[in-house]
DNA sequence: ACAACTTCTCTACACCGTAGACTGTACATG
DNA sequence: CATGTACAGTCTACGGTGTAGAGAAGTTGT
């Protein structure tokens, strides 16, 4: 008769203590591996090997846990607000959130979907950090706080745009990439998609770095004219 | 002993006969109403009147209903890839797709994410309709099929970039909007948010239409310069 | 009248998030 | 050493979810 099965479970080594940290990457990890479906409390417990019911000690909600894992994706993001050269910061900033996304694509549906529930100033802080640094950026560059505030979300909202752009003609595995995407293409009746069936093979090469190089010159060079001119100061102090 | 407790319920003169469209709209409805987690295959079972079971005829998945009510949203968006003045039809576009999505909010995670999870030819057609359309638009406008996708995706990006900005900004009820946002800003650490902070009066009055506006004019003047000069076509063909 | 087909319902299962009460351990204090 | 207190982790249970599979009811063609 065992009473206690396991007081000293010695074939188990990696059962550490518990904290934030740990719970917030496991969980990272798992949506990384097995996509967000899979970020399940039960299933994240069970791979920290612990009951479910513990994981509420370091995120009070499922809901929680998601922003969590959002926060902690962003906090990979460096920006540098300092920098003397504002339209360099910007093209290495959008370059990098490119890469964060394309490493971690389970999480972007999270970035991009979370903080339409959660009104900006109750997010998680972390999941602010870029805008704030990012204000700074440009209003040391010379834009009044208002017009930074515009040029940012001229600029974000693009770069959003071009990762989502670029996600969803990505995804699958880039070996049968262009085979999948060809039969799925060939699915589509010819007569109503005649050039969307013909784009085929450029679609298949989508070089998404270079398209986003091109889009923020195109922004940046419009976006610069405004602190040329004072024009969007006269919209503040008239 | 009442045998069959309702044989002709007299009561419910709306028990029509199901559809594909009346499921869709249904579950549209209550999409707006009450957000997207209160779309549950019982919950559109009760509304219809029906048995949760009885849905799996018109979408063979909860997945699949969602795509279906995604693509009866797209479906409100009118484009007319014969406007000889694209540009103006790429500003209307946009403006009307902006109404389209502040008028579903709660659908517009599904228009953004739904894409995520599908290769690009397996999609609802009534999803892909949009992009056919306008690369039929900016090749009927002179510009190559290849440089016609680029111009595309620079577009729609920043269209959708837009949009998700601006409904992070908004979401909440008009009235409490200032209230709850200023109570929310206040709540950031004065330390590390200093110009978010100080900018609370300026994100409470964001005119979404006058933002999106510009940023068109400045990508459309940039992407114009595309097609004047033959830059383009020489990557196609050199 | 019968049969074939479609539409809708019933029952059941495995899984989900999480409330609330509980156990065990760690440590500060007497 | 004893004891109180805080905290970490657990257990059980409840009401909800999507959906497989078999069956009932309704509709239509002959």
């Amino acid at each position: 008769m065992a009473p206690a099965p396991n007081p000293h479970p010695p074939t188990s080594p990696r059962r550490a203590r518990l904290s934030r940290d740990l719970v917030l990457s496991t969980a990272l990890a798992l949506v990384d591996a097995e996509g967000l479906d899979a970020l399940t409390m039960r299933r994240l417990g069970h791979e920290l090997q612990r009951d479910p019911m513990s994981l509420y000690r370091y995120a009070s909600n499922r809901a929680a846990l998601l922003d969590g894992v959002s926060e902690m994706v962003l906090n990979e993001l460096a920006i540098f607000p300092d920098d003397p050269d504002w339209q360099a910061q910007l093209r290495k900033i959008a370059h990098d959130l490119r890469l964060l996304a394309l490493r971690h694509p389970n999480v972007v549906p999270l970035l991009v979907t979370r903080p339409l529930s959660t009104p900006l100033g109750m997010r998680p802080l972390g999941t602010l950090r870029p805008l704030e640094q990012i204000l700074a950026l440009l209003i040391d560059a010379g834009f009044t706080p208002a017009s930074a505030l515009h040029v940012y979300r001229a600029y974000y909202g693009f770069l959003y745009g071009h990762i989502l752009n670029e996600l969803q003609e990505y995804i699958v595995d880039p070996d049968e990439n262009e085979a999948i995407l060809r039969l799925g293409l060939h699915r589509l009746p010819a007569k109503d998609f005649p050039h969307l069936r013909a784009l085929g093979p450029v679609l298949a090469d989508y070089d998404g770095d270079a398209e986003l190089d091109q889009g923020l010159s195109i922004l940046l060079a419009g976006l610069a004219t405004q602190l040329a001119t004072p024009h969007a100061r006269a919209i503040q102090q008239p």
